[in-house]
DNA sequence: GAGTTTGAAACT
DNA sequence: CAGTTTCAAACTC
């Protein structure tokens, strides 16, 4: 969680900036001078130059990266009193958004007050104040964690591997953004409260400024979460990026509805309603409740009709619905509880006896984490990690490099071969290296060895028909055909209408998605956003852009899968993927469901 | 859905 | 650090 924690530090830099703008002066001269307002754009714009619609960027993944790092470190530079006051301010929010159950209502009424007024959200966060004060200390606490500055740096290489770090770093994006909005809105000499009417009505200038800063705020969330074709994909990213599982649902639903106002969809209020919402309730835990976010009756019976269809698309595909973690003796306490290594808290779809993941028990959550860390401080950590060499590996020679991304600790494979989601590298998306102890890897990532694709096949040619060599290439490279299982996960992602826009799929999810109707994997879609990087999101858009036919055709050819993500992007983007929710197999909620949802209050600095 | 297999996590 | 146990997901039937 470091990055999180410290992209919280860093963004706090904006809201002294707005600080500025508070002061009436300003305010004044804004509601004079439109220049004024343009400013603020600028800075905006260069966020959203990152914007995914820029077709180039969908071949530099990585760059997504260094974007992200550039544009934390300009913040870095506010004053640090500044920064640590924001950082609490977004602490507290993350606690609140994270902290379903007990703190929903507040949450609710925190985010609420940025669509009604800045007086009513101010005082709610001073309610807030002790959680945020709480917040601090943990970050604080964490903080005492050696090399916080590398960890963060690593992180930001790291490529949000994590769920947690993916959503963490979405939510404190969103936040910053919702901040900056609540600012403007509550400083400008209108001082109207910032909601979707207000925003659609309002003059267009005003609502063009805001939205794009809004939009430039957000541009990673909206990478992140949301390729989405239009651009209410982009407000709905920030909902979305707020809470990764509901948002998404939450999005996807606005999104089904065709004819909204874009300006209505990015209202802030909207955003922020939704998000917080959805944050604040577990996925799918109360469709009732998305229901009512929806303020269009087209809406609600969209999204009701999403549930049950996620649904039986999740149990069709073999999983339960909304199945998240299953524990029955480590009351999710533990590593072996998929929800608590991935940071987030258990809800209602779990199965598991006498768990204490829940924002109840946060002390407990936080201290057992806590406990875990001072053990292996990389134990929350993605465990697929973006080679830095990725793209280096990918413009040099993609066949020398088995995969841009590797296991953080490497498998221990002894009987999958590596070739079955038992095996965390295969899970993950990426090939064995090195560091794995597996016997007989077969990994069809990238074997130990350093074989790849090319010269598995190479070795299999005599054992196998070329047919055969030929499937598990396309396997590789296509999504439609998927090592081992893929396939069947991967048609129901590919059926997510909402989740084409947002997922990132690894090569072959990536493909599909652009044919991904409503279903579980339209959490999934929320995710992926989340886990992949901006680059990834650029593809999608791209993708996006195209005919669900020519995406049909893209994710059929192989070939043509490759050169838009290139070689390596399968790999680069799987690792994102991967280790929340990412590969495409994975179709059932499972894992990758869980990275869905909120996640803890406060994260470890390692993410 | 129950039972088995598997390998990571935890423990000793 | 190595060996063993525990655990829950993945998988099979």
């Amino acid at each position: 969680m470091d990055t999180p924690e410290k992209s919280v530090t860093q963004i706090g830099t904006p809201v002294s900036k707005l600080k500025v703008e508070d002061s009436p002066v300003f305010n004044y001269i804004c509601s004079l001078s439109p220049i004024k307002t343009l400013k603020s754009i600028p800075i905006t714009q260069t966020l959203s130059s990152l914007n995914f619609t820029s077709p180039p960027s969908v071949f530099t993944s990585p760059h997504a990266v260094s974007h992200k790092e550039s544009r934390f470190r300009s913040q870095k530079d506010g004053s640090a009193s500044k920064e640590v006051a924001s950082i609490g301010e977004e602490g507290n929010e993350e606690a609140l958004v994270e902290n379903s159950e007990p703190a929903q209502s507040l949450k609710n009424d925190c985010n609420t007050p940025r669509v009604t007024n800045d007086v009513r959200d101010n005082g709610c966060c001073e309610d807030s104040g002790k959680d945020l004060q709480k917040m601090l200390d943990n970050v604080k606490k964490k903080s005492e964690t050696p090399d916080w500055e590398t960890l963060i740096a690593a992180t930001t290489e790291l490529i949000y591997g994590s769920p947690r770090e993916s959503e963490a770093f979405s939510c404190l994006l969103k936040r910053t953004s919702n901040s900056e909005a609540r600012i403007r809105g509550g400083t400008m000499p209108t001082s109207k409260p910032v909601s979707n009417t207000d925003v659609g009505n309002n003059e267009s200038e005003s609502l063009d400024a805001l939205s794009i800063l809004h939009r430039g705020v957000r541009r990673r969330c909206l990478d992140f979460e949301i390729p989405g074709n239009n651009q209410q994909t982009l407000g709905e990213s920030s909902s979305s990026c707020v809470v990764p599982s509901i948002g998404l649902h939450l999005n996807t639903i606005a999104m089904s509805s065709k004819d909204n106002n874009v300006a209505n969809e990015y209202s802030f209020s909207g955003d922020i309603k939704v998000g917080l919402q959805s944050s604040a309730t577990p996925l799918l835990q109360s469709p009732h409740d998305i229901v009512r976010e929806n303020e269009t009756g087209k809406d609600a019976g969209q999204i009701i009709e999403e549930v049950p269809k996620r649904k039986s698309e999740q149990s069709g595909e073999g999983g339960s619905s909304c199945k998240r973690c299953n524990c029955k003796k480590s009351k999710c306490l533990k590593l072996y509880c998929e929800c608590f290594a991935a940071g987030v808290y258990c809800i209602e779809p779990c199965s598991c006896i006498d768990c204490f993941n829940k924002p109840i028990h946060e002390d407990v959550v936080l201290a057992t984490r806590k406990q875990i860390e001072s053990r292996n401080p990389l134990a929350f950590a993605p465990k697929v990690i973006r080679n830095s060499d990725s793209i280096i590996e990918v413009g040099e020679d993609a066949s020398k490099t088995p995969a841009s991304a590797r296991h953080k600790r490497g498998c221990n494979c002894k009987k999958s071969n590596c070739l079955k989601k038992y095996c965390e590298c295969y899970q993950g998306g990426v090939g064995c290296s090195i560091n794995c102890r597996c016997e007989g890897c077969k990994n069809a990532f990238g074997r130990k060895d350093g074989s790849l694709f090319e010269q598995d096949e190479e070795n299999e040619t005599s054992g196998k028909s070329g047919t055969t060599k030929t499937q598990q290439n396309a396997e590789l490279f296509n999504p439609a055909a998927p090592p081992s299982t893929p396939l069947p996960i991967r048609q129901p992602l590919a059926q997510l209408p909402i989740s084409s826009n947002n997922r990132l799929l690894p090569p072959q999810s990536h493909f599909h998605h652009g044919a991904i109707g409503s279903s579980s994997s339209g959490i999934y879609n929320i995710r992926k956003p989340d886990m992949s990087l901006l680059s990834h999101s650029r593809i999608e858009t791209i993708t996006e852009d195209i005919d669900d036919d020519m995406t049909e055709n893209l994710i059929h050819s192989p070939i043509a899968n490759i050169n838009s993500l290139s070689p390596n992007s399968k790999r680069v983007s799987l690792p994102h993927l991967d280790s929340s929710e990412s590969s495409p197999w994975r179709r059932n909620g499972g894992r990758n469901l869980i990275r869905s949802f909120p996640t803890f209050p406060s994260l470890t600095p390692h993410h």
